[in-house]
RNA sequence: CGGUGAUUGGCGCAGCUUGGUAGCGCACUUGGUUUGGGUCCAAGGGGUCGCAGGUUCAAAUCCUGCAUCACCGACCA
């Protein structure tokens, strides 16, 4: 490619209302340019990026035994209706509806439409198991899109899903998965992990995400320092500390706390550290009967102790048989028709709702909670003797330092962009839409499914997040939008620079190889600059001194490491170097 | 969804307090100059000042409403 007659869109001013790196090079380097919140289109060189990183994904599914397909983004209602996520999905779910007044979705992930082609084309045992993908558009009405294509509304993802008559069966898949995910994320040149993982509002029981490590990452996952042991933060479990709780010594008191906002202020004003303060929450508890109208201030309420220097785990909170899923705070309304006023200082003592106190919060003794009621504190609180009606859960993140929940080590704490999800999903969507199959036996058997996605454009993002320095972005060789930038200096005032370079611009390309060819009117120092802030990985430079001995120079963007080639050799020596 | 802030040429910004013919840098066009790290000089082109309404002789500027965008939060006693 004649950078001429392409279009670079570089910049050289940072765009103001880009936060993190990765968005603020794919917008100075031309990659991406946003049309609305959460929506971007992909200039030339992001679309080359995106395509790379496609085939990769594409070469390893189709290596691991899975078959491609595309549905369809728009999808009707009824589908979404039968497995109950038109209800559920709520806001992140975009509907629409037809001229006819039909109801539509435009396609956040695609279990219910693979399941409809299931049920209807395999009928037999005998066509299974089977492991169908795509890569495809999806579209999330985010809460609050962010950090450029790293958290957009409208991504490319590819999902697979597979069926299964048996559980060993999804087991093999699922591991093969893992597998072919380990070497799509090595090929892309990514520093990643695989973690245990929540399987969230996707259903199912097994999961990993797979999280490539950044400090910009928006998920904290949790390591063993001597084990293989990482789970996302969600899911990572806090061992009950060993240590008995003391004896009380301290007797129940009421002070007033009118200037302490913070907890830091709170603690400083009682003398305490922030670990010997509790924090409670209100949520709404579990309904057993599923209609139960949640509005009204007849909600049962659950109050969730904390320490602290600690924080409430949602995801664990929610799993608790007495509280509802999803974890919904209670309302000012609601807490006032407990307590006579919508005080947001609670504490446990004297609650007539039940109370779940995390292990860690439970083993203190003389702590300090709120005395519902507002700018007062409760100090010198005990268990069993203050409060004796209360069960003990793990509900709270853990932190670094606290013991591993493998038996080994210390936990650390890191943070990830999440670029890959596999799920066990059992017979969730099977189940609720009636996919089934003749098995040996004749009889109708319900199928037990996987699913397993990866964010293609977002490991664009991610990808540079890990990849880049001051001068723009370093493309991992697999991805590169071009793998050699062909660097002619003053090309229109030497004929003699012209043929070497339009020379060894075909020898090049005949090879093979993606080149970008600098052929702009351009000063040296610009062409430097655009070639870095794209990445490009191998630059050749063509200039008057060296031609003389029949030589060009070679760098190396990421070590930045130069060294004068003969032309001759050029196309051998990017043939050993570049990597595919 | 809550809070905060922003919106002036393609990008980054000033001007608004105190109303009076819209400006700077980058980018773009033309000519010259320079040529191994974003040269320099000169001349140009390009803006319904987010939208709607109001106040006023006069609004980018003051007032009201709306829209869009960004950041923070959505465990806090």
């Amino acid at each position: 490619m004649r950078s001429s007659q392409y279009l670079l869109s570089t910049m050289k001013e940072n765009p103001a209302d880009a936060e993190v790196i990765s968005h603020k090079l794919m917008l100075r380097a031309g990659m991406v340019r946003r049309l609305a919140s959460g929506l971007y289109t992909y200039l030339p060189t992001g679309v080359r990026t995106l395509r790379k990183v496609e085939r990769i994904v594409r070469e390893e599914m189709n290596k691991a035994g899975a078959i491609e397909v595309l549905m369809p983004m728009v999808q009707n209602a009824e589908l979404w209706q039968e497995t109950g996520r038109w209800e559920h999905m709520d806001a992140e779910l975009l509907r629409f509806k037809d001229r006819h007044q039909r109801d539509f979705v435009l396609g956040p992930t695609h279990e219910e439409v693979i399941t409809d082609l299931i049920r209807r084309e395999v009928t037999s045992y005998k066509q299974l198991p089977l492991n169908l993908y795509q890569i495809q558009t999806k579209f999330r009405d985010e809460r609050r899109p962010r950090f450029g294509v790293m958290r957009a509304r409208e991504f490319l993802m590819k999902d697979a899903y597979s069926f299964h008559l048996t559980q060993d069966s999804l087991q093999q898949t699922y591991d093969a998965m893992y597998q072919a995910y380990t070497r799509i994320f090595t090929r892309l040149g990514l520093d990643f992990r695989a973690v245990i993982a929540d399987s969230g509002s996707i259903g199912g029981s097994v999961s990993h995400e797979f999280h490539v490590l950044a400090s910009s990452g928006e998920d904290a996952i949790a390591f063993s320092t001597s084990s293989d042991y990482a789970a996302n933060i969600e899911m990572a479990a806090a061992l009950p500390p060993s240590s008995k709780r003391p004896a009380a010594s301290a007797s129940l008191q009421k002070v007033a706390t009118p200037d302490a906002n913070t907890l830091e202020e709170l603690a400083a004003c009682l003398s305490l550290e922030t670990s010997h303060l509790v924090k409670t929450v209100l949520v709404h508890a579990h309904h057993d009967t599923e209609d139960n109208a949640t509005k009204d201030n007849s909600v049962q309420l659950i109050a969730l102790v904390v320490r602290a220097d600690h924080q409430l785990n949602h995801v664990k909170a929610e799993k608790h048989p007495l509280v509802a899923s999803p974890l919904t705070l209670a309302t000012d309304e609601q807490i006032k028709a407990l307590l006579g006023s919508a005080t947001a200082t609670i504490g446990p003592v004297g609650l007539k709702v039940p109370v779940i106190v995390d292990h860690s919060a439970a083993v203190l003794a003389d702590f300090s909670c709120g005395a519902n009621e507002d700018s007062h504190q409760l100090v010198g609180v005990n268990w069993d003797r203050d409060i004796t009606d209360y069960q003990q859960a793990d509900i709270r993140n853990v932190v670094s330092g606290d013991a591993s929940p493998c038996g080994s080590g210390t936990l650390e704490i890191k943070r990830g962009i999440e670029v890959g999800h596999i799920f066990q999903l059992g017979d969730k969507y099977s189940q609720a839409m009636k996919a089934g199959v003749l098995n040996e036996a004749g009889k109708n058997q319900i199928l037990t499914m996987g699913c397993y996605g990866i964010g293609v454009s977002r490991i664009i993002a991610a990808a540079i997040e890990q990849n880049h320095d001051e001068y723009g972005i370093i493309w991992p060789d697999t991805i590169a939008p071009f793998q050699i930038a062909l660097i002619p200096m003053n090309m229109h005032k030497s004929t003699r620079i012209q043929q070497a370079a339009e020379q060894l611009y075909n020898e090049l390309t005949a090879a093979g190889f993606e080149v970008i060819f600098d052929d702009r009117k351009e000063r040296p120092g610009v062409m430097f600059a655009d070639m870095e802030l794209l990445g490009i990985p191998h630059h050749i430079v063509i200039g008057e001194r060296n031609l003389d001995q029949q030589q060009v120079e070679y760098k190396h963007r990421r070590s930045g490491s130069k060294e004068m080639l003969d032309i001759a050799q050029v196309v051998a020596e990017m043939t050993t170097r570049v990597q595919i």
